[in-house]
DNA sequence: GATAGTACAATGATATATCAATTGATGATG
DNA sequence: CATCATCAATTGATATATCATTGTACTATC
């Protein structure tokens, strides 16, 4: 089990990294400029319009300050609008733009194309048995 | 299956992070200044002295630049020593310095201590599992 | 032994992760 | 209503990830 241990966090690692380069590959490979995070965002986006940073942030578990510098370059190459609202003018309210908008419904089928490929031959309780697994060291590890 | 497909990957990468953010805690409140990244190098250059920067890339699974730049850092800090071998004078030669070696050896325990905590209450079988799962998500990826 | 191809590493550019510090705005309390 | 704490976001500093390019050294072939 010690051995077991010291390995597993490296397969975890190895695996979500195989992963990211796979749909990396698979974005360039359908003419996206979008890295997986930025899609990532736009996603949130769609779902929540008017969405503000901090919130984003938490969605896709990412640090604030990197949703921020995404977020800048999201709308530098207008594919997000940055607004803010006057009920609370320190906050900001982020939207896909029409482009963004084209972006995302374009390459959704990409993305669901990809997740369906890499779990290809993974039955639905190896899924479930596996995001067990994760919670509790999720658990473990909350302190 | 789709439902679970598209939040599996998410909670693979949130489970990793919050394992490697525990981590680093535990680092930092043993009082080290290494990253856990930094730790996994001094660890391959433990168990194999001498052995060049490509290698070390690929043991620990990272990018080749990442890794020559966190020996910068490492031989900036005076933990790892880089020489360039005669036999081939493109390659460098990694090892551990003195320093190195003492803030590796002070540091394993808590290594050991943290990889246990954050596995507590996870059966040998599950994590047998959880690899299987994710190997065969790596296969997929492998094109 | 000159040349072409290949191998190893370093570097530049850009994106993301994280922590700390800051700024500006809001809300609560005296 | 003035002050203080809190909150949202930005910014700076540093570390890592990735790709492309470059530089240097080796190797094979002619």
């Amino acid at each position: 089990m010690s051995d077991l241990g010291s390995v597993v966090f490296y397969t975890i690692e190895r695996a979500i990294k195989t992963y990211r380069q796979f749909a990396q590959r698979r974005l360039v490979a359908a003419g996206s400029t979008l890295t997986v995070d930025q899609w990532l965002v736009l996603n949130v986006l769609e779902e929540e319009p008017g969405i503000q940073q901090g919130l984003v942030a938490e969605l896709v578990f990412k640090d604030k300050a990197s949703i921020a510098r995404m977020v800048d370059l999201l709308v530098r190459t207008e594919l997000v609008e940055r607004k803010v609202p006057a009920s609370d003018r320190r906050s900001v309210s982020l939207r896909l733009t029409r482009k963004g908008k084209r972006e995302l419904v374009g390459i959704t089928p990409v993305v669901e194309d990809y997740r369906k490929r890499a779990l290809k031959g993974v039955k639905a309780g190896d899924i479930v048995a596996l995001q067990g697994t994760l919670n509790r060291i999720m658990a473990n590890c909350d302190e």
